[in-house]
DNA sequence: GGCCAATAAATTGTACGCAATTCAATATCT
DNA sequence: AGATATTGAATTGCGTACAATTTATTGGCC
């Protein structure tokens, strides 16, 4: 009642604002692409108790075991205020463990447990079945990859450079 | 000490992990980007006041106003379990109205007050200033981001399809 | 009108992200 | 060696996201 109007979407009509269109903003595009494809994880990831993000740690840690916490942090782009209480999750789940290193104790090395180290297949699974539903081809999406990845190294290029 | 290989990236090796690399997964290409473009807009909405969702909720009201919380959240992909916290914190700040609708009082009508309808322009500063450190060009920018709202179609089009 | 399903927000509980701070261990300098 | 700076995690506090539940209101049906 209160809307008297169609459809939400507005097709072309970018006049009366200019370059602050929601539509229009790749930030935007990005934000909620990214929650639609953690919303599609989910229930591929539910049944083996994992959550997206800490889907993403193990797909880092099946590369190379054993890193520790910051190192992880660097290729997931997080930090330990984020890492931390995740990876004490995963270690109370039986993912993981997480020790001190022997020659230096101020680092935490995190290994997973050969219950993670057998989920690798079933991920296999969940990595397919989700690009499936993307309904690009193999192309598409390596070039659609590269091209996000590329503008991640430009935005942080421009971080640093302050 | 821990690691005595060189930096973490390594350049073409997928051969021993099919389908599971990090680097080769848009997902991850999509989170971590999405995330990287949050932490760029902070320092900018930061003197203003406001979070990268709230400026969000912003540019839907500000391309129309007076929308009820579901209409709000159908723009953004969002629900009322995130929505709610985040206008109460907004009308708080002084930014909005929250009102019951005559005609139907189980709707809350969120209307922009003075102070964000003024605020309108300085959000066309930010937008511009992120566009710059995507370090894209126009034609880059749109073309990218009608790619990725094409994947979210995509993607909720499966999602709905079970 | 009275009953009941449907709808719109709000609430509850869990898990991120991240800035800022704290704490412990190591490195550096003299 | 001893004082100091630096580093790596952990902690604290706030703001999202979202599933699941609850509450209030409306619409449909008899």
């Amino acid at each position: 009642m209160s809307s008297p109007r169609s459809p939400n979407t507005r097709p072309n009509m970018r006049s009366a604002n200019p370059g602050l269109q929601l539509d229009g903003q790749l930030c935007f595009a990005l934000y909620s692409t990214s929650l639609a494809l953690t919303r599609q994880y989910k229930p591929l990831l539910e049944p083996l108790g994992l959550t997206y993000p800490q889907y993403l740690a193990l797909l880092v840690l099946w590369e190379r075991d054993a890193l520790s916490v910051s190192e992880l942090g660097q290729r997931l782009f997080l930090d330990s205020g984020t890492l931390t209480p995740l990876l004490k999750r995963m270690e109370a789940a039986g993912w993981l463990t997480r020790t001190r290193a022997v020659d230096d104790e101020r680092r935490v090395i995190v290994a997973l447990t050969p219950a993670a180290q057998a989920l690798r297949k079933q991920a296999q699974t969940v990595s397919r079945q989700l690009a499936k539903s993307t309904g690009c081809s193999a192309d598409e999406l390596v070039d659609l990859t590269r091209r996000v990845q590329q503008l991640r190294s430009q935005l942080q290029a421009d971080a640093s450079a302050h």
